[in-house]
DNA sequence: AGTGCTCGTTAATGCGCATTAGTAATACGC
DNA sequence: GCGTATTACTAATGCGCATTAACGAGCACT
């Protein structure tokens, strides 16, 4: 017979301090005079089957309060139970260095939702499976842990979300997001917002708009230019291909010339969808500039989306708003439905219109 | 002889699909035509002990990837009794709307870290253990399902943590701290940065200094003010009770006339410390544009840290820097040795000058 | 007294994996 | 030809918890 084995165990303080390790439910009960069981019926009992006297239920208590006890999150989830952790994982660095792109508005609705329903965050890495990037194809699986998960970030990998939706772990992406058959997620509602900011700007005389995007299929960038054409159409306006100008690389494209083109051929109106690095914007906004233009006044610019933290000031960019701790806060809710095996749904969050300061009434035409 | 019975597992595709769960080792080693445990072995196997046929290990490598076999993380944890987890628990919300005083950058710092040693982390948060604010007494008894915890902030009740810190649960204080007698803590090397400004401003011709300090008596402003006097002392400056001046109410007391008074008392730098909310930077730049004083030319200032986000631009402060994402990832890499029962300590990280254009040479006595 | 309850608690079991003791098989030495 | 290494694998065990069958005690009826 194997005697048991005494294997060095984190979480103990080593030898000298005399200390004993994390407690176990085995503690709890002997400190109660109970077996492991009822222990496990008491704390983990907000079930309703579970016969315990008041006064049992109490001396258990008492000791896993003194105890200091706190359940195992592998063990519970191993017992086929919940550990109360949602996960959320990132497909970059969740906190870049890069101040750009960052997951932080999101989590602030995400962590007001996660406190208010109970649960805890486990923070996921893509890059902690292995330093070196894409690691095993197990690099998702580690999510498992928690109960459900949070994904964000463009680059998710199809493949091995596919999986995990396909074994029924609840999962939920930040974005819309079709890819993976039967992922649930929660998005901003692009296309509407869109096509609000058109309205407004043809309510203000605007009859050449042309929509500058980045040259990436992003659904985000799809839903944009979707909510633009149909906002062009809602207002009997022309919408020919060249309303639409893709940045490949958008510094150089996006001249003063081809800025002066564009007036030049009766355009009043240029729109920017916002992306993660902020470039159509920033392109825009220097080549007006570099052209000398004035903004409200010869032209008037929109943006699809919150500006960059850096250049939020100033002419605040007339456009709408990323409710971004909103959807993470949906998210969460989702996940938390997913995970009580409900069916809810609410994919898509209104993005509030922003006036700002760099639209107005279109040029009378020479 | 109870007979297994058939529990509701999440994780397992619901019935119609005709999906099987996902595989388990056991699955793996049937199709290899080998026991458990040597699938085990190999698929874990970074470790050298191991002998196993080159052909077995293929089997099974084979069979494993036909089964698209993912190791269950919780499993894994608890057969390692190891959860690789680490918390982090702020006592105010760890993503604050209020954009003043997060803790990004240090989490930065501390995400990084805890990737490259293979850390996951839990984010806990005050308010997440009941919703009702305060909680129970054992609010802090959560962290204890990580194998350590990192806590953020000033206002960390001791009397929990010493429990954490008694039960020899590791644990480290982001900044400096005593109060819970052997909590481990990192912490920024304030005296020696905030000495070096005033040695600097000394440099400069400047006789008369004054540091605005909030009149609160948190480590973090205790030993600025113990910095800039010994830096006064190592100037050969005179450091007499009104070289430091407390704000109870910052903006209020912190008036035109009162600069002016400093001024022909031959007062000419002012040193303001960082804090959370940058009250006594704010309070002193306003006060100085309210007096109409030219900053680099009439009087010198200076701070005791980072700029608030808002008014990092314009006029860089003289000063020096924290730096907080190493701060961030110190402070993983002393709670990584205490979970490994290390005794590692590296409590102090250095603040580099920062030359910054609020500080010139001090003008010429009238 | 015996039967049928309900109530409170415990013993037993397994989740999926890592680990270690142990076994079978082959190689080596004299 | 028999002990001793060495190699290649398997059986058995437990991690900490949730779950459930089973059990003893008390009580109300026949």
């Amino acid at each position: 017979m194997a005697e048991p084995r005494k294997r060095a165990r984190p979480g103990r303080a080593p030898g000298p301090s005399g200390r004993t390790s994390r407690p176990r439910q085995a503690e709890v009960a002997r400190l109660a005079g109970v077996s492991q069981a009822t222990v496990s019926l008491v704390l983990g009992g907000k079930k309703q089957g579970a016969a315990i006297s008041a006064e049992t239920r109490q001396k258990v208590l008492d000791a896993a309060l003194s105890l200091g006890y706190v359940p195992d999150p592998a063990a519970r989830r191993l017992a086929a139970a919940r550990n109360d952790l949602l996960g959320v994982f990132s497909f970059t660095a969740t906190f870049p260095t890069d101040v750009q792109h960052s997951y932080y508005p999101f989590l602030v609705g995400v962590e007001q939702e996660a406190a208010a329903r109970g649960y805890d965050l486990v923070l996921f890495t893509g890059s902690s499976s292995g330093g070196a990037g894409a690691a095993g194809p197990d690099a998702l699986s580690r999510v498992r842990l928690a109960d459900g998960c949070l994904f964000l970030g463009r680059h998710a990998p199809t493949k091995e979300l596919r999986r995990l939706v396909e074994d029924g772990f609840p999962a939920v992406h930040v974005g819309r997001r079709d890819e993976p058959e039967g992922l649930a997620w929660v998005g901003a509602d692009y296309v509407s917002a869109s096509h609000e900011v058109v309205t407004r700007l043809a309510a203000l005389g605007h009859r050449r708009i042309v929509l500058v995007r980045e040259d990436d299929d992003a659904p985000a960038s799809t839903d944009r230019e979707r909510g633009f054409l149909e906002g062009l159409e809602g207002a009997g306006l022309p919408a020919g291909p060249d309303s639409v100008f893709r940045t490949a690389d958008p510094a150089g494209t996006l001249s003063p010339e081809r800025l002066r083109a564009w007036l030049d051929a009766g355009v009043t109106a240029l729109v920017a969808e916002e992306t993660d690095t902020g470039c159509p914007w920033r392109a825009l906004r220097s080549a007006v500039d570099e052209a000398g233009l004035d903004c409200p006044g010869e032209l008037s610019l929109a943006l699809l989306g919150s500006p960059p933290a850096d250049l939020a000031a100033e002419p605040v960019p007339t456009g709408f708003d990323i409710p971004r701790p909103q959807l993470g806060a949906a998210a969460v809710r989702l996940l938390a439905a997913l995970v009580a095996g409900e069916e809810a749904d609410e994919p898509l969050v209104a993005c509030p219109f922003r006036a700002g300061a760099t639209a107005g009434p279109a040029p009378h035409r020479a």
